[in-house]
DNA sequence: ACCGTAAAGAACACCTTGTTCATTATCAAA
DNA sequence: TTTGATAATGAACAAGGTGTTCTTTACGGT
């Protein structure tokens, strides 16, 4: 790829990803993305087609990342003992989270949050399917498995949400004990 | 209240609704409302500040009704047996759900339902509060109360997203059993 | 050194926003 | 039913955003 390509790609990225930290999504125009990434009007269209075009490829950078390095990881049943030392999934996640790569931990605990939270619930979603459902450990529930599914990933999101906004000030371990106390007894 | 302005507030309302379950609410745009409520530019600008205050305005009415019918409500302590006849707050809700009260079920179910099940969330955190954690119901949990509080409402939102989505099949009855399941054994 | 291509910059038509003002219609109370 | 108040209308406006086109300039890869 050109050079030059991936230079404008990266500014824009960077600026955007600025500018969502500290302004709500609705309330930023291409123009202030092309000031703050010094690029031409031109040159951004010519990269994408619209803002909303943008925020897709920027979340499927970001989290097509993180999910990818937990999918297919080798982990223990969902039926786990607190005290294990289960390295599950989800620790994995938390642990990758904490590193706060690409910054996505401003994007996280922005204003804009929910965009985000979305994308990563949807993403999740998937590495749950195919890394329980898919494999029957739902199986002896006597809810229906997708209503498992949705409750797993939303309750995970939802305790990430929890978790930055009060500052991370636990370890991934303590968080992952809070959800698997939450979650763990319905399977 | 004069009547005028309460049948132009009426025709904002029931055309901005028409239009959220059959557009984004981001592709809105001010003039689509007024042509689809039949009223002038000067009117709208006279009633709601913008249009975010005007979805603002719509979101209190919608679930401060519904919220507030809730509140108060007698209910049994949030440990009851699956078999018993349990009127919880939340069967409460679901049956108000399944009315359909100015069409709620348009929105929750529209493309823009995030922006509705974010306010109902909110309501609903603010009702948990009030009705089982401010009278000491989460007490005995190891978890912190903040976190439970945040856990049930988003498990219960997300449980009503689930149903709608699957054009509520279930009876309001089922529903509190697969949200109860999934979170009484926690507390 | 060269060709190909990316970026810049200006100009554009079009749409949306929120406001102002003069005019008309409607309401509520006497 | 008259009257004073107030709500709605319609036109016009500046300001700003969008997405496109075109020409010129600068850079990258071979």
């Amino acid at each position: 790829m050109d050079r030059r390509q991936a230079k404008t790609r990266e500014a824009i990225f960077s600026a955007f990803t600025a500018l969502l930290s500290e302004k709500n999504y609705s309330k930023i125009s291409v123009q202030d993305i092309i000031d703050a990434a010094n690029v031409g009007r031109t040159t951004f269209y010519a990269h994408f087609e619209t803002k909303d075009y943008l925020l897709k490829d920027l979340c499927e950078e970001l989290f097509g990342h993180i999910i990818n390095t937990a999918m297919g990881l080798p982990h223990e049943h969902y039926h786990c003992n607190y005290g294990s030392k289960s390295d599950s999934v989800f620790l994995h996640l938390l642990r990758h989270l904490q590193k706060n790569d690409r910054n996505i931990l401003e994007l996280l605990s922005s204003q804009n949050n929910e965009i985000f939270l979305r994308y990563f619930k949807s993403n999740l979603k998937e590495l749950i399917i195919t890394e329980y459902a898919d494999k029957g450990l739902f199986r002896n529930s006597k809810l229906p498995e997708d209503y498992l599914v949705n409750h797993i990933s939303s309750s995970f999101v939802e305790t990430v949400e929890w978790w930055i906004s009060r500052k991370m000030k636990e370890s991934p371990e303590e968080i992952t004990q809070y959800f698997l106390a939450a979650t763990e007894p319905i399977l």
